[in-house]
DNA sequence: CCAGCCATAGGACGCGGGACCCATTCTCCT
DNA sequence: AGGAGAATGGGTCCCGCGTCCTATGGCTGG
């Protein structure tokens, strides 16, 4: 488990992230902060393995705090607004040891958070994109990925509420039959014994919302 | 339920704040988009209730796509990283009607999105701040109000995959007769038909995390 | 004090769900 | 050409689940 803090004065994006990394099973959020002076006491108080900074920030700016945290503290990843080389270079020259835009999809930060904990420095490593596809992991386990397009199907419904094979059979065109048949296999495939516990397994992988 | 789209070219923020909103019991998160374009599309496709919408994105401003909604649409939130009364007055021109900064609390956005999903306009009312305190909380059904402590105990284990009666009685220290009165109440109050759909609800109601 | 609610427990009943069989048709990959 | 897997549909069997009804003890509020 990866301990994190996340400093950021935009309160959306701060709580949003922090929910959402601690959706993800190796990420845990112990703390979070406004700005540079609450981070650096977060630190001192949780000790994270990882400290996610945003640069732009009143009070202790995102570089500033960044100098006061202690050395061989937390991997610091600096997240930013908008990219530009010449905070990219005083941010690595003030010790961080990653550089990312907010507009980096959810799976790339991820990544990046695994590979500085792991001890890579994104900002020298020759083949950054290399050191960070070493630490995706697949969102889904081996019996999820083994779930057909038609098996996926019926448990979006199932997540979404519609539990009876009659229900099932009507929204999915098909005999109650197949209907039985499909959720055999996706209980062997899901490990699970019911459809009840197939319907809670299938909202933890995500599968409740947006289709494919 | 309030259906809801956020468009925002910044990821983190994005994915971020969908999954918090969405981890509120009466707000859902229909669809993402990440310029103005996407949301265009999204809106015709998911019909929302209430649109979040960054006014700095790429190819088409938040305005801009504000202003390609059809009349009568979805009640539009502008939300933005530097509070400017200029933007603002342009974006009440354009047909929003709220205006928050990225820096607003998650409850606050919450509670801004209530009132604005129940026909109020932020930017017009006498009193903004005492419409939100309206909508502070979130609508739970009365349903899941009435429910006792032993049927939420008794939900919790379901939530987290405990189906079977026999597994539930066990974990309970009851029989499974008290363990089938209690389902059958839980039932009613929360008007589904079998454990798979309590399950459901159950997360959805934000049960399955944490006591309390 | 007693009415009302909650947690507990039991009995009886009928239908649906899950387990284990099977077959047919397609598509895709080798 | 052949094989694997996916999607479809069928049959049987039995236990579990959901429904209805009843009952008792404990706690609480009017």
């Amino acid at each position: 488990m990866i301990r994190i803090i996340i400093a950021d004065d935009h309160r959306l994006l701060l709580e949003g992230l922090a929910q959402a990394l601690d959706g993800i099973p190796d990420l845990e959020v112990v703390a979070t902060a406004n700005d540079g002076a609450e981070l650096i006491e977060a630190v001192d108080t949780h000790q994270p393995d990882v400290v996610l900074l945003d640069i732009e920030m009143p009070k202790l700016t995102g570089i500033q705090a960044l100098r006061k945290l202690p050395d061989g503290g937390p991997a610091t990843i600096m997240v930013t607004m908008h990219t530009d080389d010449d905070q990219r270079r005083r941010a690595q020259t003030a010790g961080a040891v990653g550089f990312l835009s907010k507009a980096t999809p959810l799976p790339d930060l991820a990544a990046a958070v695994r590979a500085v904990n792991a001890g890579h420095n994104l900002l020298t490593a020759d083949d950054p994109d290399e050191v960070m596809d070493d630490h995706r992991q697949p969102v889904l386990d081996e019996g999820a990925a083994a779930l057909t397009a038609r098996e996926k199907e019926l448990l979006q419904l199932l997540a979404s509420g519609v539990t009876s094979t009659e229900d099932l059979s009507d929204r999915l065109f098909i005999s109650h039959k197949t209907v039985k048949n499909h959720l055999a296999n996706i209980y062997e495939k899901l490990a699970v014994a019911d459809r009840a516990q197939a319907a809670v397994e299938a909202i933890r992988l995500g599968l409740h919302r947006k289709d494919q």
